[in-house]
Formats: structure tokens, sequence, C-alpha cells
RNA sequence: GCGGGAGUGGCGGAAUGGCAGACGCACCAGCCUUAGGAGCUGGCGGGAAACCGUGGGGGUUCGAGUCCCUUCUCCCGCACCA
């Protein structure tokens, strides 16, 4: 009788042995080819949940499978640990934002440690610590020197009531989540990093990475945005400079009038002291007044104003009212619109509604000149109603007039990006400060690299009543400016914590690395990540700006590689009952509970085994209790296996039954070597595993089984479902007497000669539906096939009275008579 | 609206254009057991059968869950980008 399946005991015994012999931490000394195996690092909220189990399963698998294949297999963890949560936390609790994460972060690493990931805990990173942060803001400096960290005016969600700024999540409807207040719009000079001036290196390089997914591609490719068009000069009757961007200039003789954004610094000069200043006024601040979300919902109706001032187009000189809008942006473009209400949808409605002109200048195909009750926005049409483009077709129109404004300086072609500089300045604390000082003399100035880290104080205060709690500081804002030695105040805002995971992966390269924030050496040998595990709702901001730091720091020269992550996959959503987990929903499952009761083996299993990793998951408990049923089954088969007396009798006769197992065994390292290599499909993986322990299970059922070929069947089952489920793998191959680690073996090679099969079934169809099977010898050809078939003697109740026009015969497959009807 | 993905048994899901439903869950029957929320064996899309079955309708093909067109539903992302 076996030993019980002590899943509790086995766990905690391997995960302390492979923390001791120290066998998944690596070195760059090594003989081996790299292989860079990353999953993202997760906020350190104290608990782990199921989409983290998910997560690092599958990376798990992954590198564990690269390790048995011979790679030098880089797998680090750590923590994002700067962040909001945290800081809520100190408000609401009074708890410093600081012990409260190094507590989150020790309570999170031990919940991950039961889970047996393969991880190189030697190079755990923390972003909130000094000794991470001092090379954020080193990195932050880089950025600065190079010209691509700058200062401007933005807007920032500002609760007048609470005294403070919040952060976009804090905005629940317009609505402060804590007081219910209406948000308001407010100015305030913050830090950017020019991530435009990557926006076609980052478009164009999206083709340098086949294996990522097509979907976060192009999810990426719409975020950039980019357009061709041309700006044109339009003016004001005044004689202001009124320029336009737009992609349909081959329509500029179809203008019948502009609009402006609320924003646009023309719309106060052009009403200043006119009749319409006050009305103006007063439709600027309730556009202005609305959150970005209220503002650019599409159910908001499209509304607009007159300002009483007229443009002059620059092409045919017509004189045009300009007017106000809610719809126009600012930040897109030029902040002005030109109207063409013939070519555009939008300016077709908002011309009916207040009564513009409508002046086609675009034939559609078989138009036949009656009104137009919609824009043509097609490109098939011929320019009409345009003297200098009359006739031509769409493209050459659009050349054409390009070509004109250019020579005429009235305009000129432009590509316009939808992607904005990104927004870093917080104004919060618990965050990497922003290492810039203020001289009164000298202006803004950057903090020597010497004097790096910029620490967090601790002296602060932590309450909504007003403004950021690093302001409540006695002794952070003194400092001295570095150019002439004077009194200067220190930046008061922390950077937007996407910062810090925008480079954490060239940190893992070189941890403790006190005089730099990576060694060269270093991120050449491991650099780039080859394989990215993460959750898909990260495929636009924190890749993007991930991408972005690698190419930046390419261009300064610190790296080598100008994308960071060669291969991605992004995993589903773990669901449950056809919700995500969520504590408002009720629905959550903690791993902690799944781990305690059946153990990290059965928890990964069933996670791997649900669904294929790109698709959300339904928990289901039930299926978790039929994992654990079945790593039972290994466990009885194996103790079973090993209690025979027989396992090394050498084999000298192989019957029919000997041969079905033997390729059985191989034929299962075979597909889940494909399945894991090639497609990720470690569901498919998993249950050739079970259908091989189920072929052992009948192999041992039958009278004269052999010992030896059951060991063998055994180890390439335990060397296969090692990287599934690592403790009773590695506690079963113990067993058997092995010395050394399962997870240092080499993979499995399956023999192809044991996959050899000496008859194959074939279907016999009629039209393509199925007649009969029939048993033949896997050497047949198709010549011997189809002969055998002709002869059969159901061959004549197969056809029913009709005659064969045409045999079609697939070896191995299937034979298919086409009879006519 | 635009972009992406998905619709297959009671459920999760399998199927390089070639025998639909692997594997598992649930369920049913039997065995074993003092007992079973354990284990073992068998069954399990519909239909008496012929046959019919992969959201609906067309098409390509000897052959379609798979390819093409069209349509519906659901999920995700972006959402007035001039």
């Amino acid at each position: 009788m076996e030993p019980k399946y002590d899943f509790a005991a086995i766990e905690k015994r391997w995960q302390q042995t492979w923390q001791n012999s120290g066998i998944y931490n690596v070195t760059e000394l090594s003989n081996k080819p790299k292989y860079y195996m990353l999953e993202m690092f997760p906020y350190p909220s104290g608990k782990l949940h199921m989409g983290h189990v998910r997560n690092y399963s599958i990376g798990d698998v992954l590198a564990r499978y690269y390790k048995m294949n011979g790679f030098n297999v880089l797998h680090p963890m750590g923590w994002d640990a700067f962040g909001l949560p945290a800081e809520n936390a100190a408000i609401k609790h009074g708890v410093h934002p600081d012990p409260w994460t190094r507590e989150n972060i020790t309570a999170m690493r031990e919940q991950l440690k039961t889970m047996g990931i393969s991880y190189d805990w030697q190079r755990e990173v923390g972003s909130c610590l000094p000794e991470y942060y001092h090379w954020t803001q080193w990195l932050f400096l880089q950025l600065y020197k190079m010209g691509l960290a700058y200062k401007k005016k933005a807007a920032v969600n500002w609760c007048s009531s609470c005294g403070t700024v919040l952060a976009n999540e804090q905005v629940i409807e317009g609505h402060c989540e804590r007081c219910h207040t209406q948000v308001e719009k407010k100015y305030l000079e913050q830090w950017f990093l020019k991530i435009t001036a990557y926006a076609q290196r980052l478009l164009d390089d999206l083709s340098k990475l086949p294996g990522w997914p097509d979907k976060v591609k192009i999810m990426q490719e719409n975020w950039i945005g980019r357009s061709e068009g041309a700006h044109i000069e339009f003016s004001t009757e005044a004689g202001d400079a009124l320029p336009v961007f737009t992609t349909r200039h081959d329509t500029v003789y179809g203008v019948t009038y502009m609009v402006l954004a609320p924003e646009h610094p023309l719309v106060a000069k052009l009403t200043h002291g006119t009749e319409f200043e006050e009305t103006v006024r007063i439709f600027v601040d309730k556009v202005t007044k609305l959150s970005a979300i209220e503002r650019t919902s599409a159910a908001l109706e499209k509304e607009g104003m007159f300002i009483g001032a007229y443009a002059i187009n620059p092409v045919n000189r017509h004189r045009i009212p300009i007017w106000i809008t809610n719809y126009v942006l600012y930040e897109y473009g030029t902040g002005a619109v030109m109207g063409v209400p013939g070519h555009d949808q939008r300016d077709f409605d908002f011309a009916k509604k207040y009564g513009h002109k409508i002046v086609p200048v675009v034939a559609a195909p078989g138009w036949d000149g009656s009104d137009l009750t919609e824009a043509y926005e097609g490109y098939e049409g011929k320019a009409i109603n345009s003297p200098l483009i009359e006739g031509l077709n769409t493209p050459q129109a659009k050349e054409r007039m390009a070509d004109y404004l250019e020579e005429q300086g009235l305009g000129r072609r432009v590509i316009n990006y939808r992607l904005r500089d990104w927004l870093i300045s917080r104004q919060r604390y618990w965050g990497a400060p922003i290492p810039i000082v203020y001289c009164e003399k000298c202006g803004a100035q950057p903090v020597p690299e010497e004097e790096l880290p910029v620490l967090l104080p601790t002296d602060v205060e932590f309450n909504p009543q007003g403004e950021s709690p690093l302001k409540t500081s006695a002794s952070f804002a003194k400092a001295i400016c570095p150019l002439c030695g004077g009194p200067a105040k220190r930046e008061m805002d922390t950077m937007d914590t996407f910062v810090c995971s925008s480079w954490y992966f060239l940190r893992f390269c070189d941890p403790k690395n006190e005089n730099q924030p990576f060694s060269r050496n270093k991120t050449d040998y491991w650099m780039p990540v080859d394989q990215y595990v993460g959750g898909v709702e990260h495929a636009i901001l924190h890749l993007m700006y991930a991408r972005f730091f690698t190419k930046a720091l390419f261009d300064a020269d610190l790296l080598s590689c100008d994308e960071p992550f060669t291969n991605l996959l992004t995993q589903g959503m773990v669901l449950k009952d056809g919700a995500k987990m969520s504590k408002s929903l009720g629905n959550v499952v903690s791993p902690e509970d799944i781990i305690t009761c059946y153990g990290a083996d059965t928890a990964r299993l069933f996670i791997l085994f649900a669904a294929p990793p790109e698709r959300d998951l339904e928990w289901n408990d039930t299926a978790v209790e039929g994992c654990y049923r079945f790593l039972n089954r290994v466990w009885r088969l194996v103790w079973q296996i090993k209690a025979r007396k027989d396992l090394d009798v050498p084999v000298s006769e192989f019957v029919e039954a000997d041969i079905e197992l033997r390729r059985a065994a191989h034929s299962a390292v075979k597909k889940i070597t494909e399945d894991i290599s090639s497609r990720f499909n470690f569901n498919t993986a998993i249950s050739a595993i079970m259908e091989l322990v189920n072929t052992m299970y009948a192999y041992t059922a039958l009278p004269l089984t052999k010992g030896a070929l059951l060991a063998e069947a055994t180890k390439l089952l335990l060397l296969c479902l090692a990287p599934f489920a690592p403790h009773i793998a590695e506690e079963l191959w113990s067993e058997l007497g092995n010395k050394q680690s399962i997870h240092m073996q080499p993979w499995p090679v399956f023999d192809p000669s044991a996959l050899a099969q000496h008859t194959v079934e074939i279907a016999i169809q009629v039209n393509g539906k199925i007649k009969a099977r029939l048993l033949i010898p896997a050497t047949a050809d198709a010549a011997i096939i189809q002969k055998l078939v002709l002869e059969h003697e159901d061959y004549e109740v197969w056809l029913n009275g009709k005659t064969a026009a045409k045999v079609i015969v697939i070896p191995g497959r299937l034979v298919n008579i086409v009879v006519k009807s």
C-alpha cells in the first residue's frame, strides 16, 4: 500500500530543497544559450489572485520547459510597488505607505513561494526601494538630457472640496469618489516624456515583432494613430493665422464654415469686446468643465455657436463664418477644423442643424447631382466645383492640391499622430520623486547624478485636506541649486508608476548594481526578453512605454536592443459564473484556499488545463477536484509500478500490448513537446498526459506486463509532467531512486520507431458520407488501398446501386468514393 | 461607428481542408465497501432507424467546424482624431 499523496508536506519540502540548492539561480557564466522568461510583475496588494496564478503558472511551464531543453533560463520576479492603493491605505488606516507596502510584499512573496515557481529570488526587485528608484530617477535625467522630458501646462482632475488632485480612477462619473463633489479641471505645470518623438519608430518597428499577437499590434497601431494630410493656412478676416489640419485637402473648395475647439486661443481674442463675448464665454465654460470622459462621450449632443468672426479660405478667398463646438479637440491637429459638410458626416449633421451651406466638391460615382442626403466620404469620386483640381479623382486631387498649397505657401503636407506625449507628473506621495530643483535665479535644474536618489521624506501628513503629502514635509522642499549654490525648491511631483515599470526588465539583468541601473554586458547577454507573459489589459500603455524606454536607451547607447520583448503571450481573464472575479460581485476564489485544500500542483494543473492561455477561463470547483483526483491517480500508478521487482529485467519479446504502451508514451512526448513549444496549448498537452496515464493503467491490468516498459513510460510521464506539476513530479522522481532533480533533466526525446503502427483504421466515404471503417496494413499505398476497397465484399452495399465516378484515396485517413447522383 | 476575437454536447473544451465532440467536469448504470464526497468498470449529441447535427443563409471543394461571401449574437479594445 502506497503512502497517501500528502501534497502539503511534499510541496513544502521541495520548495525548501530547491531554494537551498539554488537550482533556479542563474548567472551569465554559462555555455548554454540564454532564455529570458518574464511575467509581468505584480502590484503588491498583499493578496495573490487567480489572474496572478494563471500568469505565473503559464510562465513557469515555459521557464521549466526551456530549462529542460538546455537553456540558461533567467526567470525573475519583483514588485511594481509604487501607486495609489498604498496612499489610500495611509489615509484610511493611518499607516505609512512604506511599511504597508513592505508588509504586502512579504505576504505576497510567501504566497507566491507556495506556488513553487522556478524564480531566481536572488534577483527580486521592488520599484519603491531607494536602490531601485535611484535608477528610475537617473533614467529620467538621461531622458531630460536627451530633450525627452519637458514641462508644460496640462489639465488635472481637481476636487475643490478635498483640495486635491484626483487620479482618473478616483473620478466616478465626473465626481470625487470620496466626497462626491463634481470634479473640475485645473491646469498645472507638469512633466511630460516626449514619446511622440518616437511615434513613427514605435509604429514601424511593430513589424519587427512577429512573436506578438496581431491583436496587440493593431491596438498599438490604432493608439499611435498615424494619418497623412495637410496643414492649410486659413486666416481670420482680421489677419490672424488660423491653420487647420485635414486629411481631405482635396475638398477645400467645399469649406462653408470653420469650427474651433473651445480652448482655442483665438476664441477669446476674436470675441473680446464684442456682443458675442458673454454668450461664448458661457458656452466655453460649460464645455470645458466637463470631465474628459463626458466630453468625449459619443452620446454628447453636438452643439456649436457662431462667434461673430470670419475666416478666409486661402484657396478661393471665400469668407466663412467661425464657430466653436464641443466636439473639436484642442489637442489634436491645430484645434481648428474646416467644415466640409458635403464630405464629412459630422460636418453634414452640424451644417443641417445650424443652417450652413452644403457645397458638393466630390462627385460620387453614379451621383445625379441632386441634393445630398448624407455626406459622401468615399475616395471613388471626381472633384467638382474645384477649379484647380476639377475632374481629378480623389487621390490625384489630393496630390495636386498638396503641391499647389506648398508652391503657393498656403500650406504643406503633414503627418499627424493621435499619440500624445506621456504625462508623468503625479501630485502624489508614493512614487519616485522627480529629480529636479527650481532655483529662483537659474530656473529648473536637474539634480546632479551623484546626489541621487532623491529620497522620499518620512515626515509627511496623509490627509485628503490640502495638496500632495510631499508638500507637508518640513525638510523635503529645501534644496540647493546645483548651478549657483543658492537656495532652491524641490519638484513636488512624483512619477507615474508606469515609468518604474518601463525598465524593470533591465534591472532584473543586474539587480544588485550600485553604480548603474544595469551594466551593458549583462543586458547585452540577457536582453531582449525572449518570452513575456501578461494580461492583455497592458497591451497599450505598459507595452508602449516599455518599448519607448528601450528605444530611448538604445539611442542613448545604454542598450544594444531597441525592442524589449521578442515574444508576447497575452493571457485571458479568470472568470467565475461568466464574470470577472471581483469583490463587489462576491465571486472571488482565493488561490490560498485552493492551495491549502488541494496543493499548488492541482491549482496549476487546473488553471492550465481548463482553457488555452489566450482565452478567458471559467473557474470550476468540481473540475479542480478532477485535477486533484488525476494527480492522485498518477501518485498511485507510480507507487504501484515502483513496487514491482521486474523494472530492470530486459525485454526480449514485444507483444502487441507492449508495442501499444511504448507508442502511447512516445507519441505523448511528441504531442506534449509540440503543444508547449509551438502553440502554448497547455490544455491539450495535459490531456495527452492524462491519456498516457489511462493507457498505463490499462496496461498494468493486463496479464504478463513488463516492468521495464512501465519504467520507461513512467520516466517519460514524470518528465512531461514536471513543468506543469513540479512538486509531485519531483517527489515521484526521487522515489524512483533518482538523485538529481527532475527539473535538471533534459527534456525527453521521442523514439520515432516507437510510433510506427502495423495497421491503421481508415474511413470509407461515399460522396463524403461515412459508410464504414476498415482496418488495413499501415504500409499499404494508395493503389493497394483502392484495390482493397473496390474488391471489398460490402462495396456494392456502400454504393447502393450507384456508379463510382472517381475514388479519392488519402493513405492513413480515408477513401472517398465519388458517385453520380 | 471603427478595430479585434469568439459562437461546437448539460459544462470547460478537442479536431495540419480528411472518421466532429479528444481530455476533463457533471450525470447514469454496475462492481467494491460497514460507509463514501474514495477507488474500479462501462455508458453518455439527437433519432427506433434511415439519417441529422459545429449560431443562420449562400458558395468553393471529391470532402468544410476549419476557406470565401452574407447575416445574427456575445466579449474585448478604441471611441467625435478633422
